[in-house]
DNA sequence: AAAACCAGTTACTTTGAAGTGCCTACTTTT
DNA sequence: AAAAGTAGGCACTTCAAAGTAACTGGTTTT
C-alpha cells in the first residue's frame, strides 16, 4: 500500500463505483463532472491542502453543503485526502492524493487545449469584425 | 481556414461562449460533460462518421431530442461537422473535426487513467476479501 | 452579552435537464 | 393500402441536483 495520504477517519465507499454502462470512463467522468468539482480540485492543486473553511471561502457563491458531498466523493474515490483533528474548533484539512495529482495532470492536456481554442476564436471573432467593418 | 470539415449550412452560435467563470476549462467541461456527449464522441471516433439514424441506433437509449441537442452544442464548439444532403430523404452525416480529433486524443489519457484504477480497486476488493475470509 | 468561528447537518424549495410521446412530408417497401 | 424510414421539432412531465436557510456546541473575540 502506497501511503500518499493519512488514514481515512471514516469508512470509504466503493472506489469509483461502476457505472450504468461500465466504462471506465463513465465513472470517471460522473464523478468529475459535478459542478464545482474540477474548481475545487484546481484550487486544492494551484494553491495546496487547505481547511474547510478557507476552501469554502476561495470558492465564492459555493455553499457548505454541496462543498461537504463533493469532498466527500472525492474522498471516496481517493483523489483527496481528509485529515480530521477533533480539536476544539476541529480542524479539517484536505488535499490531493497521488491519483487526485495523476488526475489533474491529465487534465492539464484538457485545460491547455480548451485554452488554445479559447484563443483561436477570439482571433477569429476580430477577423469577422474586420471583414465586417472594412 | 483550415478546411476539415464541409461549410456550415445553418449559422453556429459564438464557438465556446464563455462561462460564468471566464475559464476556459469550464467552457470545454460544460460541452462535453453532458450526459451521452462522451458516448456520441466515442462512436464517431471508433466508427468513423455517420448519420443521425444510425449513430442513434449505435447508442442504445438516447432519444432523438438528446441526440439533436448534443450535435447541435459539438457542431457549434466546431469538434463535429454536420453534412447535410438536401435529398429525399435528407441524408445528414456527423463526423470529427480536426478539433474534435485532438480533443479525443487528450481524453484519450483520461480513459487510461480511468481503466487502471478501475484495475487497481478490483485488486484491492480481492485482497479485502482474502483478508477478510482468511 | 452578543457575535463570530469552526465544520459541517438537516429540511425545504427551486430549476434545469432529461425522458416521453406525437407530429411533419415525402418515398420506398411490404 | 398501410407501414416504415428519413431527420428532426414541439409540448408536457418527471426527477435529481443545486440552492437556501436555519441549526449544532464549545470557544474566542468584540
Amino acid at each position: 500500500m502506497v501511503h500518499d495520504a493519512p488514514m481515512p477517519q471514516r469508512p470509504l465507499k466503493p472506489i469509483l463505483p461502476p457505472s450504468p454502462s461500465g466504462c471506465p470512463m463513465d465513472s470517471l467522468l460522473r464523478l468529475i463532472m459535478g459542478q464545482w468539482t474540477c474548481y475545487i480540485l484546481w484550487v486544492l492543486c494551484s494553491q495546496g491542502p487547505q481547511r474547510f473553511g478557507t476552501l469554502k471561502r476561495n470558492i465564492p457563491g459555493l455553499s457548505a453543503k454541496v462543498l461537504t458531498e463533493r469532498l466527500r466523493l472525492l474522498e471516496d474515490a481517493r483523489i483527496l485526502y481528509r485529515e480530521h483533528v477533533p480539536s476544539i474548533p476541529p480542524q479539517v484539512t484536505y488535499g490531493l492524493t497521488d491519483r487526485g495529482k495523476e488526475l489533474l495532470t491529465a487534465m492539464d492536456e484538457l485545460f491547455k487545449i480548451a485554452k488554445r481554442w479559447q484563443d483561436e476564436d477570439a482571433e477569429e471573432s476580430v477577423a469577422d469584425y474586420d471583414r465586417y467593418n472594412g
